[in-house]
DNA sequence: TTGAAAGCGGTACCAT
DNA sequence: ATGGTACCGCTTTCAA
C-alpha cells in the first residue's frame, strides 16, 4: 500500500503539501502540484478511507435504508436504488445498504459509529418506524417519500396530489365528464403514502371540476389481470371514456389490450393518462400522455439536500414536493364540444 | 460523541482494557468487564468506524457489485442482494453498493482505498468485465455465479448442470421418453452462464438416457405469454407429457393454465419439474416438484468464503458448486410401464 | 490481569 | 508557497 508519506518523499515535499495539492484546499505552485500528481500516479496512491474518515470531517458514505417489504415492486425499487447510487457518486459518495430489520436499527448503528455522514430513506410507509429513529439521530436524514407525520423531518418526493389534479384537469379540459382511476393494488393504499396522495388529488379535483369519478384497484397485492380487465370493462359499460392510470406497466398493457379488442382508439375514442410513472411508456406501443415520476430527479434532489444539510448543520427541516410535469403524446382526445 | 477514553475514565481502567473487554481479544476479569460494559452502555458508547478501520486490520465492509443490466430479473436480483446483506450482517459486516460503471471501476477504487475488506460479485456474465479486475486486486473477491474463465477466481453457485441432470433423471425414471425444457428468455443464454449450464445438464443427460428433448425459450428478453403458450401447445401436440421449467413465475403460470385448459392433471397426465427456482412455488396453486436455487444458501456461502480468504490470505482460489436438492410435491407421475 | 504508548494514514492549524 | 506537527479514536505490542 502506498501512503501519503511515500508520495511526499517521491515528490520531494512534505506530506501536508501532498494533502493540499491533492485536495485543492490550499493553493500549491503549479509545478509542485504536477510533481506531486505524477508521483501519486506513478505509485498508484489512493488515500486510505479509514484514515480520511478519522482525520477528516466526512466519511463520504451515505446509508440507504430499504425495508424491502414483500409488496415492494422490485423494478421500481431497483430504479430508485440505482438512481441514488448514481447521484451519490456524482458527489464522491458511496452507498451503504441497510435492509430489513437493519433498515431501522442499522440507522442508529451506522450513524452513531460515524460510518456514514447521512441517511437516505427509501420505500417510506405512512407510519414508518424509521421516522422516530430519524428524529433521534444527529446526522441528517432525507426521506424519499412522505410519511404521515413529517414533523421535524426532511422529505423529498414528487407532488403526487398535484399530479392527480393535473391529470383530472387535462381530461376535464378535453371535455370528459366521467373518469376512471385505475389505481394501485389495494395493499398499496395501506402501506404507502404516494398512492393515497395521488388519489386524493384526483378525487378533490374531480369534485371541483364536477366530473364523475370511479376509482379502482389493480389487484390485492399485485397486478391481477382479471381485476383490471373487469374494471376497464365496467368503466366502458358505464360510458367512461377517460382513464387515469397510476399503476405498473402490466396494468397499462391490460387496459390497452381491452381497448384494442373493443376497437377503441386511444386519443380519439378514449383518453388515457399515465400518472406518476417510472417505466418507459414507449414500450407499450401506443403513445401515452404521461406525468413521469423520475427516480433520478427525486434521488438527485435527496442527495443534494443531504449534502446541503451536511454543509450547514443548522438547516431547518423541509418537505420538498417536486412539481409534476406533463408529457403529451396524443393519448388525450382534443376537446369535444 | 463518546470515545473509548471516556468509557475508560468512567470505569476506572485504561483504554486498552476497555478495548480488550469489548472485543474479547484478551481475557479481562469478570468484574472489570462488567464495570466497563456498564459504563459503555450508560454513556452510549459506539466505537468510531473510521478509527477502527485505521487501527484495525478490518473495515467490516464488503463491496457488492451489481451491474443492474436491463435484462436483469428485478425480483430475483433483489432476493440475492437481500440475502447477501443478511449473511454479511450475521458476521458483523455491512454492504457497500457498487452499481453500473461503478460495478467494475468502483471495485478498484474501494479496494485500493481499503474501504472494503472483500468484494462480492453478483449477476455474473460469461465474459464479465469484473473478472479481470478481480485478478488485478489484492483483496479477496467472490463471484456468486460462474464466468466462462474461472482461472484464478473464487466462485460460488448452484450446480446448474447437476440440477439439469437431476430433473431429466426424475422424469426418465418416471418413464417419460419425451421432455420439453421451458427455458429462459433468449437473451439470458447470451448474457448469463447459469442458463447455459442448466441446459447443458439437461441436454447431456437426455442424450445419455435416450429421451427425446425439445428446448424452448420463454421470450426474447422477458416472458412473452404467447411464446410460452405456443411452446407448450406444440409440446403437447408432439405428445410430450414432461416439462422442465427453468424460468420465472409467469412462465409457470402460463404452463399451468394451458394444462388446466386442456384438462390435463399435473402429476398424473403430465409431469412438471421447476428447476433452479428462486420464487415460492406455493403461490402457483398447484404443488410442483422443485429443485430450488436458494439465494440465502449461495450468499451465505459466498460471505463465509470471503471471510475464510480474509482469515487465511493464502487460500487458493476455488469454484464451489452447490449440489442441487430435489423437493418432491407430487407433480411427477408415478412410473408408467 | 492490567497499563503505557507506539502507531494506523491522513487533515488542518500554526509557523516560517 | 511550503513544512512541521498535533491530533482523530482505536488496536495491539511490550512491560509490569
Amino acid at each position: 500500500m502506498t501512503t501519503i508519506h511515500e508520495v511526499a518523499r517521491a515528490a520531494g515535499v512534505s506530506i501536508s503539501t501532498v494533502s493540499y495539492a491533492l485536495s485543492g484546499k490550499r493553493p500549491v505552485a503549479e509545478q509542485t502540484r504536477r510533481r506531486i500528481e505524477d508521483a501519486a500516479a506513478a505509485l498508484g496512491y489512493t488515500p486510505d478511507a479509514g484514515a480520511r474518515m478519522l482525520a477528516g470531517r466526512r466519511t463520504h458514505i451515505f446509508a440507504l435504508t430499504e425495508p424491502l417489504r414483500a409488496d415492494t415492486h422490485a423494478p421500481t425499487h431497483m430504479a430508485f436504488v440505482l438512481a441514488t447510487a448514481v447521484a451519490a457518486r456524482r458527489h464522491d459518495y458511496d452507498i451503504l445498504l441497510l435492509t430489513e430489520e437493519q433498515a431501522s436499527q442499522g440507522m442508529s448503528r451506522v450513524t452513531s459509529s460515524r460510518l456514514v455522514d447521512a441517511t437516505l430513506v427509501l420505500d417510506v410507509a405512512p407510519d414508518d418506524a424509521r421516522v422516530e429513529i430519524a428524529r433521534s439521530i444527529s446526522t441528517p436524514t432525507v426521506f424519499i417519500g412522505i410519511p404521515d407525520d413529517t414533523e421535524g423531518l426532511t422529505c423529498v418526493d414528487l407532488d403526487f396530489e398535484a399530479a392527480g389534479r393535473m391529470a383530472v384537469d387535462r381530461l376535464a379540459d378535453a371535455g370528459h365528464t366521467a373518469i376512471t382511476l385505475l389505481g394501485q393494488p389495494v395493499v398499496a393504499y395501506r402501506t404507502s403514502n404516494f398512492a393515497r396522495r395521488l388519489r386524493r388529488g384526483v378525487v378533490d379535483r374531480a369534485r371541483t371540476r364536477g366530473v364523475q369519478l370511479q376509482t379502482t384497484s389493480s389487484g390485492r397485492v399485485a397486478t391481477e389481470e382479471a381485476t383490471v380487465r373487469s374494471a376497464v370493462e365496467n368503466a366502458l359499460a358505464r360510458g367512461d371514456r377517460a382513464f387515469i392510470v397510476h399503476a405498473v406497466d402490466d396494468v397499462h398493457e391490460v387496459l390497452l389490450s381491452v381497448l384494442a379488442e373493443r376497437g377503441l382508439r386511444v386519443g380519439q375514442d378514449v383518453s388515457v393518462i399515465s400518472a406518476a410513472t417510472t417505466f418507459d411508456t414507449a414500450a407499450l406501443g401506443v403513445p401515452i400522455d404521461v406525468i413521469p415520476l423520475d427516480p433520478a430527479q427525486s434521488c438527485t434532489l435527496a442527495v443534494e439536500t443531504a449534502l446541503r444539510h451536511l454543509e450547514h448543520r443548522g438547516t431547518p427541516p423541509e418537505v420538498h414536493l417536486i412539481p409534476p410535469v406533463y408529457r403529451a403524446a396524443g393519448s388525450v382526445r382534443a376537446h369535444a364540444d
